[in-house]
DNA sequence: ATCATTGCAAACACTTTGCATACGC
DNA sequence: GCGTATGCAAAGTGTTTGCAATGAT
């Protein structure tokens, strides 16, 4: 697997410790997790880290195209690193966010009443395997 | 075409000067405004209004089931009263944001990976016809 | 030494809450 | 007159900006 390092190289970004934690974060935690959330995870590990940098961090990641802003279901954005073809289920009981592997060409390159397609975003909502467990 | 007085005697809301205007300004818009279009838009009309009045209302039809609450692409809830199944597409270009009569009962009532899908959403982004044209 | 990154504090935008006034039956 | 709707002001979130301090080469 890819260094983050790496990653951020190529995406001409210098890394620092704070870049280093932030896209590690979202590699491995494939949460959809908000600013908040990150920044909430990190700072007991680097205690001096502010909001502000996870914003700029998140930032800089977004419009360097390593990290993908999604405003899914609330009014507020979440990040995603994952960048294969997916799409969202949330579940409206424990509000957890899955990435279903359904990929989803249906409207890829095309045009649809006239208008050119560019990107797609599916979100479903409903109830999840797990909460649907408990119901019954 | 029914009144916007039954509409919301229908669903138990009691009519009222402000209620009265703004679901009529979101039955005649299908723009899928803000709260703060909306108050903006009546604000002329009716000068004592209040963005908490819109807020308030908003959340009463949304609640009752009269409008939609939907988080598109942005960090910002807007709203729409027309509740035939359609998806959305935003022009990247222009911002509009147009209501395509694609129905879509490809998840309804179904069973994805385990979990259960009540709603789903689609946003599509891309050039609009409009634009396409003043590109060429 | 230079330039970029960090992080505090303040500003901002959107939304909600508390509460007193006004309205409608 | 009573109960609800309204609307001001203040508080609450999530996010951005200005700028000085820090860090890396």
């Amino acid at each position: 697997m890819k260094s983050i390092i790496e990653i951020l190289k190529e995406h001409d970004i210098a890394p620092s410790m704070q870049r280093v934690k932030i896209l590690e974060y979202l590699r491995n935690y494939k949460t959809h997790p908000t600013a908040d959330m990150i920044y909430q995870a990190l700072v007991d590990d680097i205690p001096t880290l502010s909001k502000t940098t996870v914003y700029n961090t998140l930032k800089t990641f977004t419009e360097k195209g390593i990290l993908l802003a999604l405003s899914l279901f609330e009014n507020e954005v979440r990040y995603e690193y994952n960048k294969d073809p997916h799409i969202h289920f949330k579940c409206m009981k424990c509000n957890k966010i899955y990435d279903l592997n359904h990929s989803f060409d249906h409207y890829n390159d095309n045009l649809v009443d006239g208008h050119k397609i560019l990107e797609h975003h599916v979100n479903l909502k409903g109830i999840c395997k797990d909460c649907l467990k408990v119901e019954n």
